[in-house]
DNA sequence: TTATTACTTGAAAACCTTTTCATTATTTCA
DNA sequence: TGAAATAATGAAAAGGTTTTCAAGTAATAA
């Protein structure tokens, strides 16, 4: 029913090989006969057989991205990243949303194994090391995009979250807040949160400010958990004179239920999150956060399992992307 | 390298077509066979090589998505709910972001024609018209995700556009509102965009209020568009009162604007968005607005892209889905 | 017991490429 | 001009499944 390469063979009047070489590398093949490949080709609307190429060859084009929750705003764009450059070094995309439990992540790894993919990136912070296992063992390139892997033989590339997190409260300390209360991420998240908490505790132990746990309240990167972890920190911390969210749409829940009280940001408690995704200058006041580039990171992150995939070295494995703190309406 | 069906059916002392079956549909197979294979399967850690089933086959258990800027969080759900559903479904994802760009656009359904996907979902409103020809011609099940199709033989899922943006305007004439403005999407977007704007001509006409083309300003779905259209209407249109914005985030770029300027949301004009994103209910004032669920929509789609592939009959083609009109702080 | 029938299994072809190896045609050099 | 080297092409194998067809075995009916 489909065109295979047979029909072109035929109407060309050239062997079946001929033809193959002609749309693989037409060096070997006389210049004339080429002619004749690509007309028939083009009149018989040809298309590749993509399975039995990858049949035959053992590689796909293909990259898996296995994430968590890519409908938050900074994910969509890591993603539409990940997306554009892949499409510019021709690979194509195959995505999972895995909720962050490892069974669909394990299901995925599978099917994504199965359909031979060249590399995967993986945006997943629960249960890394265990994927990360996995994943050695297919001896599938791997890049992690989402926080920071120790382990050498692993390319990683995300933001400085420690360095990030330390400079927000740096400048909590620096402008008199004592009081600061933090909405972390959810205990299961082993990276981008766990690195974010590294960086407060020490800006509050070189800031002389006693580690508190109870002021750690857990959120899970929501606008309403971010609502509600604002709603006990005020109940049980009256005297809090700052909130750090460890993203942005948490620090919009708590803005939101401060405005409720009719608390006012920043003169009362001040506000700041973590991302800044384009929301953050149009919600009242602008919000105080790190900016991070997630179409950027995405970039980064094909542009490195691109070499792993092509063997090409790799000078530095673990690629830091820029972030900017930018102090909006939200702090003071 | 990669362990095969050959290597199974040698552990398991039988032949590769009783590995195939086993694998397949084991009624065929004496129940004690069966339980050999499978313990080679599970020793050797077997996956099936996709690229020699799909060439044999001829059927990928491939689902494609085109689409157009999924970051915006609408989109990235209804993403979301095509993911799990599929996922559901048996299905893996293939997906490509078009930017709008037609070009883009063919090109990956040439990509996805040659991996042989089952089926497709677009959701794409520039060049609709041009893509159901080719995905005609290569006899690709589809379904449209992103507006009504009128043509009989194909499926689509999507919110009544019409419907609901009338609803609003009938809203809005209702409370007295006379001197209305509008921020369209693209003029390029010929699906829920030009759906939208049928609605509210019509309840114009219902409520005798003339029809004024210079009242709608075009947007492109974007914060930054609304911020710059609001700018736009209160200079060319000091005395609007109510401002109907196409989709929630240029709804929010708005109150931004008449914020800035000191305009009371909603005491001197109220705003309304499109689409119930969940920003709405935490900006303040929370904003009045077409609630439709792009997870629901994404589910729908594939549930009806899965009937067409398997060939099971459609009742109706033609799915909308429920939406609701919250009526919140931002109007009155 | 013999002849059917049903149940299990295996051998081999087919799916469409790429690529090695061999062959033929062409060019180069002496 | 003839031999050697080079360039262009084709035949065939290989990649890992599924599936048809045939064969063998066990169960049933006569």
């Amino acid at each position: 029913m489909d065109v295979t390469m047979k029909d072109v063979a035929k109407l060309a009047g050239v062997s079946l090989s001929t033809v193959s070489r002609v749309l693989n590398d037409s060096s070997l093949v006389r210049e004339e006969t080429a002619r004749k490949v690509k007309k028939a080709v083009n009149k018989l609307d040809y298309q590749i057989n993509d399975s039995a190429r990858i049949l035959r060859t053992n590689t796909s084009n293909l990259i898996g991205v296995i994430g968590a929750g890519m409908e938050r705003p900074f994910l969509a764009n890591l993603l539409k990243g990940i997306e554009a450059e892949a499409r510019e070094k021709g690979f194509a995309l195959i995505y999972g949303d895995s909720d962050g439990e490892f069974e669909k992540e394990q299901n995925y790894l599978n099917i994504m194994k199965q359909k031979k993919i060249d590399g995967i990136i993986l945006i997943t912070t629960n249960y890394y090391n265990e994927l990360l296992s996995i994943v050695k063992n297919y001896q599938i390139p791997v890049v992690f995009a989402s926080g920071y892997i120790s382990d050498p033989e692993i390319s990683c590339v995300t933001v400085d979250n420690v360095a990030a997190a330390y400079d927000v409260v740096e400048y909590l300390c620096q402008n008199g807040h004592k009081d600061i209360a933090f909405i972390k991420g959810p205990d299961l998240d082993l990276l981008a949160s766990q690195e974010r908490l590294r960086g407060v505790k020490l800006a509050l132990r070189l800031s002389d400010i006693e580690y508190d746990s109870k002021r750690f309240i857990e959120g899970d990167f929501t606008f309403e958990s971010g609502y509600s972890a604002a709603k006990k920190i005020i109940s049980r911390f009256p005297d809090v004179t700052a909130i750090f969210a460890f993203n942005d749409e948490m620090a919009i829940g708590v803005i939101r239920y401060l405005k409720e009280k009719g608390i006012r940001v920043p003169e009362d408690i001040s506000v700041v999150g973590f991302d800044g995704i384009e929301l953050g200058e149009y919600i009242t006041p602008t919000l105080t956060t790190i900016k991070q580039s997630g179409y950027h990171l995405g970039l980064k992150s094909i542009e490195m399992l691109n070499k792993i995939v092509n063997e090409e070295k790799v000078e530095d494995n673990k690629v830091f992307i820029p972030h900017e703190f930018l102090v909006r309406e939200s702090s003071n």
